[in-house]
RNA sequence: GGGCAGGUAGCUCAGUCGGUUAGAGCGCUACGCUCACAUCGUAGAGGUCGGGGGUUCGAGUCCCUUCCUGCCCA
């Protein structure tokens, strides 16, 4: 067989992934293994794939594939949520594109282009994580917005209404000016912002003289209903019972009292405006002020903003300082930074703004979530989040689940025409309701469903059952065996929006744990720290990365540096790093297919690597399972890397290489297969498609044969003895080759080796073969010109005519000994404290007294060279 | 302002119960195109563990304090 020098990913990645599906090999169907269960963190329907998407689904695709070969029915569920901000934006922009306005088009229409939009967009990221590698079973394939999935939610939105769970109610709410639509406080992030205080004078009514309100926004004041100061602030008493008079719009407006005000901050007084922030909301509800809007849903300036009326609000805050000042009631203005609240959607600042809108309680829901944290049953790795998610949990909030968008799962309650409303699964069973309601006689077109539509997450909070059908179907065959499922991966980005709610609705549904364990990746930044994103540009494209490094390479690259976490700095030379190992084993399988195999003796050297390398692997075998029990993935990868470079490609294949053009024995050669096919069935997790490409071709394979369905192996005894026993010999050879490569004596140029005093002979046919000596003696003495090292406590030289400078042995030798002089005072500096030896653990002091004999002999053995060079 | 996490080699990170003169990968340096691989081989250099104080026979590890970074919340 002749195999190019490099390999080639793109010539045999879509083929395996092909032949995979062409067998079913991603699909599962409960039988009686034990399940192992990934529901995807759906990613945006319209989306496409970024660095976050790479690094989290190669996690999911290695938790995967390693619980496949682990005999377990190994269940991947991929989808894709709605998102329906983002996609109603889209489709509102595409739609401007085309110069119709949503305004013009009714609910139906506008879902249509939605709809349109979706089938065309829709899945291709799904797509492109068949790129990747990915295990996922695609029969499943689950849309937050098809049938089995919309009714799911329809049914638990009615079901949490009867349990009295959800209620409507006038909220202060975040209302996003551009998307016009209510957020959630979770999707409002804070940024410090440069502005000014504005200090405006409030005419005392009746009198000469005026109180000054410091405020960030004095676009609102035509919302003020009240002026408010602090009971016990002499500064402001004077205003006490008085009215103040509204700069420019000159109205008149109460001073109320209350404890609340800060007297330090500002004036002391504090302008009211309950309409447009929440803390005046909650003053304005006691003292009964009334509340005056004075904006658009679109952030322009309604009728009440009298001259500004039709402007947007930060022109708005231009225009009413400019006015201020020449009516001379602008006292003075400060430079100030305070925080805004800014859309996580569209990145405006959200307006506070009173509206109708729909909750969910938490308190009740959130108890259970809560505990099944603090007690393990849900594991979070790393643990550090169980601290962010107690914090959160513990200060719930209500979570308001309506948006003002067309886009999503219309909210199924139905208003009466005469007030009041009813909440059903479907319009006929809501008229139903109505009937047994009312007093009056209705038809069922007299009910009108609620605008809205339900924040994507209340869909994604069921993921996990709504996946296997287990809302409308709480006993189905599916839910029971995949449920629940077993990992969870995604960032700790969304922590609260979905991990969080869907434990919730786990033990809400399901009265159960929706996942075991909840692995949270770290967010992928550029080298220099930085968040990818499309401005920057410094989020490379996953598909040049794959075909410039193989989507192996890709996934190595990704999961090397990449505990959990950890914010991920990303580099090309990660990838780099993949794409060379995966050449690293394809030559390793070259060197092995490329041997003729006769049935000669075996060799001893040959013997002693199967022993040890059958040893080591069984050692990193168990080491991967550990690994893998705490989820430290990187470091499994690490450790198979190393087995595979050092240990199996530096060490084992040198030991049994036959020499140039010689044949290698059998019995060698077999036990180098079984090595290699368990070294790719370890690797095969991590990188699917060249484990694939040469399992197939390490024998012949029937068809219907694959790697993604063998049993990982099983490790056998290790024997640490060998293994020690091995690192020791290794030292001596290394000692060697350092002799060669100081003394430029090339690699074809026979050497002796000499050990000064007794040795171990076990091994020598290794030492002899990997340093290409004629022999191995014992010495009492050294020949004078030779080059020496130590390895452990013995000494060994290396007998070289002509090339050893006497003096510069000398010199090493010395440096040697002042060293270990050094290291041997501090030993016995240990050893003569009584109190060490008497506190500390008799093997700790054990220890001490080794590192003491060792270090002594070591000494006495180099003084001896250095004397005997010397005479 | 409150909370959390973290600061260990040039970079990214391990470091268990306090116990070898602190480890890995990458990068770097020297030499080498030895017939699997230069996407390689061999060898090597490189940290005193953010600063200060304390506990201890012994501290990267425990305690206090301080500085810095990131994240979350208000």
């Amino acid at each position: 067989m002749e195999l190019a020098s490099k390999y080639n990913p793109s010539d045999v990645e879509d083929k395996w992934y092909q032949y995979w599906l062409d067998n079913g090999f991603f699909h599962s169907t409960p039988d009686e293994r034990k399940p192992y269960t990934i529901v995807i963190p759906p990613p945006n329907v319209t989306g496409v794939l970024h660095m976050g998407h790479m690094l989290n689904n190669t996690i999911q695709d290695v938790l995967v594939r390693r619980a496949r070969m682990q005999g377990k029915n190994a269940c991947w569920v991929p989808g894709t949520d709605h998102a329906s901000i983002a996609t109603e934006a889209k489709v509102v922009a595409s739609l401007a594109e085309k110069g119709i306005k949503k305004s013009d088009l009714t609910r139906e229409e506008f879902l249509k282009h939605a709809w349109d939009w979706t089938h065309e967009h829709g899945g291709i990221i799904l797509e492109q994580l068949k790129k990747l590698g990915a295990s996922c079973d695609w029969e499943r394939t689950a849309f937050t917005m098809d049938e089995i999935r919309s009714d799911s939610v329809t049914k638990v939105f009615c079901d949490l209404y009867e349990k009295g769970l959800i209620y409507r109610g006038v909220r202060m709410v975040n209302w996003d000016p551009k998307a016009l639509t209510a957020i959630s406080d979770e999707e409002v992030n804070h940024k410090e912002v440069h502005g000014k205080l504005y200090y405006l004078r409030y005419r005392i009514e009746g009198e000469d003289g005026y109180a000054v309100v410091a405020t960030t926004r004095p676009e609102t004041i035509m919302g003020d209903t009240a002026m408010c100061i602090h009971p016990d602030n002499p500064k402001t008493a004077h205003l006490k019972g008085k009215k103040v008079i509204v700069p420019l719009i000159n109205r008149s407006i109460p001073v109320i009292e209350d404890e609340y005000v800060d007297m330090e901050f500002g004036t002391g007084c504090l302008k009211v405006t309950p309409a447009h922030d929440v803390n005046d909301y909650v003053l304005g509800e006691k003292y009964n002020l009334p509340s005056i809007d004075i904006f658009n849903d679109d952030g322009t300036l309604n009728e009440h903003g009298a001259m500004y009326e039709g402007m947007d609000r930060f022109d708005v805050r231009k225009k009413i300082e400019k006015d201020l000042e020449e009516a001379g009631l602008m006292d003075k203005m400060e430079p100030y930074t305070n925080k805004v609240g800014y859309s996580e959607r569209t990145d405006i600042p959200v307006e506070p703004k009173l509206s109708m809108q729909w909750f969910l309680k938490m308190s009740q829901i959130a108890k259970p979530a809560l505990e099944n944290v603090e007690n393990d049953t849900i594991k979070f790795h790393p643990e550090k989040y169980k601290n962010t998610y107690r914090h959160w949990m513990e200060n719930i909030k209500d979570w308001n689940i309506s948006r003002q968008l067309w886009w999503g799962h219309r909210i199924p309650a139905y208003f009466l025409p005469n007030g009041g409303f009813v909440v059903a699964l479907s319009k006929e069973e809501a008229y139903e309701k109505a009937l047994k309601q009312v007093d009056y006689p209705i038809t069922i077109d007299d009910l009108r469903q609620d605008e809205d539509a339900l924040d994507t997450w209340f869909s994604s909070w069921l993921w996990p059952i709504s996946v296997f059908d287990g809302i409308n179907n709480p006993d189905n065959e599916e839910i029971k065996y995949y449920y629940p499922t077993s990992d969870l991966v995604t960032g700790p980005d969304i922590i609260f929006f979905w991990v969080a709610r869907m434990i919730m609705s786990g033990y809400e549904y399901r009265n159960q744990e929706c996942f075991k364990n909840v692995y949270f990746t770290g967010i992928v930044r550029d080298k220099i720290g930085r968040k990818m994103s499309k401005q920057l540009g410094n989020s490379p494209d996953p598909f040049e990365l794959i075909k410039k490094f193989g989507a192996d390479g890709v996934r190595m690259g990704m999961l090397l540096t990449a505990p959990a976490g950890n914010d991920l700095l990303y580099d090309d030379s990660l990838c780099e790093q993949g794409r060379n190992f995966n050449n690293k084993i394809w030559n390793a399988f070259r060197l092995v297919k490329g041997w003729e195999v006769a049935d000669t003796e075996q060799s001893e050297s040959g013997k002693i690597a199967i022993e040890w390398f059958d040893s080591q692997l069984s050692k990193t075998l168990l080491e991967v399972d550990d690994l893998f029990g705490k989820y430290r993935l990187s470091e499994a990868l690490m450790a198979v890397y190393k087995l595979f470079w050092d240990e199996f490609s530096s060490w084992y294949l040198e030991m049994i290489k036959p020499a140039y053009q010689q044949p290698i024995d059998r019995e060698t050669y077999n036990a180098t297969l079984g090595f290699f096919d368990s070294l790719l069935k370890m690797l095969h997790p991590f990188m699917p498609f060249i484990t694939e490409e040469l399992w197939q071709a390490l024998e012949t394979r029937k068809p219907g044969e694959s790697i993604m369905v063998q049993l990982m192996p099983d490790p056998k005894t290790v024997d640490k003895k060998l293994i020690s026993e091995f690192e020791k010999i290794k030292e001596i050879i290394a000692g060697v080759r350092t002799v060669r490569l100081q003394k430029n004596v090339p690699n074809k140029e026979q050497l002796t080796l000499q050990v000064v005093g007794k040795h171990k002979s076990d091994f020598d046919s290794v030492i002899i073969k990997l340093c290409n000596l004629d022999k191995i003696e014992e010495v009492s003495e050294k020949s004078p010109n030779a080059a020496t090292f130590m390895a452990g406590t013995t000494e060994f030289s290396v007998p070289i005519e002509g090339l050893v400078n006497v003096e510069e042995e000398i010199k090493k030798m010395e440096d040697e000994i002042v060293y270990l002089e050094g290291f041997l005072q501090s030993v016995l500096k240990k050893l003569s404290n009584e109190r060490f030896v008497q506190n500390a653990k008799p093997e700790i002091v054990e220890n001490e007294r080794k590192k003491q004999a060792d270090a002594e002999s070591k000494i006495a053995s180099l003084k001896e060279s250095v004397n005997a060079m010397r005479s």
